[in-house]
DNA sequence: CGGGCTCAGGTAATCGATTACACGGGGAGA
DNA sequence: TCTCCCCGTGTAATCGATTACCTGAGCCCG
């Protein structure tokens, strides 16, 4: 392949020429012709890795996401890389399968590799690495996740509002004893949605008590099955059931049929998280949207304004109540 | 951030030293001892940047997948990032989302970065990168999908014994109008699904008209319901669907809700690609399984062979059937 | 006791770009 | 016409590793 030698050769310029000419500076006409000449009949390309070295800087991002099976990571990891591109990143996607082990394995590498930034959607209770990541200097954003002890912007959805409104939307619809699927011990982000619902259900009269929270023991379909089923054994059972991931809703709605009942004469579903495939579910299921895109898009200049050594604030976007048919209600849209 | 220099006088030695130690020569135990010392006191870690201007390998491959948020890709991808990290290699994805201009941005863009090797699941019909790929020397491996015209080794399930099974599926439950929902015209591996499909039902006696193939506009799931409605508006509707993407199939399973059709009562339904989801729709949808994971691992292992400079074969593994409940037979499993 | 062999380890070239600095030619002002 | 400045371009250092080649110490054997 040809390199940057050859093209000034064939143009009767020096290296040094070639370079400034592909940078945009220099601009007599001339020779910048001469020399675009030579680029196009070589088919010249520069080398990025030798660039890089040079100038210190990659552009390349990296992503380590907890889990990119889940459609709403793997909807967040294509915004993030679409945005990149779009700025003229590359993006190198590590996919943690919620194994901490795995997650340190990542920043390891993309540490090796001299990023110029890193996005974390941390798995478990955070790891090692991720200090070793800011004590290295290399810019860093967490994303969807906060780390306890890690001084980082964080961006990610809350769910304050549209939780308002789910707990109007139930109570108006006559549930009266809502259930909640939490994630793990140690996720903070789980006991914030739950916190928040249990404050919005609070005006209508209607509480929250301990036997109708269940923690799943991890984030996939059968620990939100296994909790489902224990509240569906409750002498009481619940009449609504907010799952605080979409995998676990997943895995309650299985339960729910399994026992022949039928969603939402007998109980209500909600999911956190919003993925495309709930509309086809039958019935389909209302959800808590984050707004998966635009945290996409806010996570990539956020972590951009740190690599240009600004600081950057937390980002804290609103998600909003898409209000399908699992509650009862026909639907709006 | 330390580099190589630093190592060699904290420890005393040369920066060749330094080099032999880290890469296994020169076994000397005193000097080494010594070096690696000076390693773990100053947390050196080699820059995989210079490393790779001098050695011409960048120890990473690239993979452009046709769609991301296609969960069949989503998990092809996943499969081929394990196997990839697990030889050593890191993986720069790109996702073309369908679009044959977005893949060769990221093909260009991938070559510039000097990756050692390309995987692809090409979008629409083919693109000129591909060519230049294959003439720029980078070793590359298509992955799912064929391409006309480009010398490259293929990666594929083939679903032959699995369609034979779900003909005589469909024949044994007494189906006699099945219909096939293909991909848009011009994508060589919908034909062979269709065709494999008609010569496996043959033998039992059933036919396969023309009117009872539907071509897709896209992949996605309004275009399998736009199929779907046409099918079921049919004189004689389909009592049987094979859509041979999942995520057509999911907008062939909304038509029949939307008409208050039953799967499997009033039409049975089969999707190829069995992704996680499929298990947990009502009816649970019986599908045509690839093999994703091994092909994953089949892609990375034929790719690093021509990376190694040998020849290596194309990879036809078999797919599948599953059979579930949206044929009309109870689960076997 | 000396010559040659072995081998650990140092010196320096190299990969392909960017960029600080030097240089030289031409135009403008005195 | 001479001088100074400007600016386009070339020369060479540099980024951080790998590695070909060279050096010199130690050892064996005749």
């Amino acid at each position: 392949m040809a390199n940057i030698k050859d093209v000034a050769e064939r143009a009767g310029v020096s290296v040094a020429t070639v370079s400034r000419v592909l940078n945009g500076r220099s601009p007599v006409a001339e020779t910048r012709e001469r020399v675009l000449a030579a680029v196009a009949e070589l088919g010249y390309r520069p080398n990025v890795v030798a660039r890089a070295l040079r100038t210190a800087r990659t552009r390349t991002l990296g992503l380590v996401i907890s889990d990119l099976r889940n459609p709403f990571f793997t909807e967040l990891a294509d915004a993030v890389e679409q945005e990149a591109r779009r700025l003229g990143y590359s993006l190198i996607i590590g996919n943690a399968g919620e194994s901490p082990q795995q997650q340190d394995d990542h920043i390891r590498t993309l540490l090796d590799r001299r990023i110029d930034g890193l996005l974390v959607s941390s798995a478990g209770t955070g790891s090692a690495m991720l200090g070793e990541a800011v004590a290295a200097g290399t810019p860093l954003v967490l994303l969807d996740r906060t780390v306890p002890g890690i001084a980082a912007p964080c961006v990610r959805a809350e769910g304050r509002a549209a939780l308002t409104e789910l707990a109007a939307h139930l109570a108006a619809l006559g549930r009266r004893r809502p259930a909640v699927i939490v994630a793990p011990a140690g996720t903070p982000i789980g006991d914030e949605r739950l916190e928040q619902f249990r404050t919005a259900l609070a005006p209508h009269g209607i509480a929250l008590p301990p036997e109708r929270i269940g923690a799943s023991p991890d984030l996939r379909p059968e620990g939100g099955r296994q909790v489902m089923r224990r509240l569906l054994d409750l002498a009481e059972p619940p009449d609504a059931v907010l799952a605080t991931d979409n995998l676990m809703a997943l895995g309650a709605l299985d339960e729910v049929r399994a026992r022949g009942l039928r969603v939402p004469s007998d109980v209500a579903l909600v999911a956190f998280d919003d993925v495309a495939w709930f509309a086809h579910l039958d019935p389909p299921l209302t959800a808590v949207a984050q707004p998966t895109r635009e945290l996409g898009r806010a996570a990539v200049h956020t972590l951009l304004e740190r690599i240009e050594g600004r600081e950057a604030p937390s980002v804290l976007l609103p998600a909003r109540l898409v209000r399908r048919r699992s509650c009862g209600e026909p639907a709006t849209h």
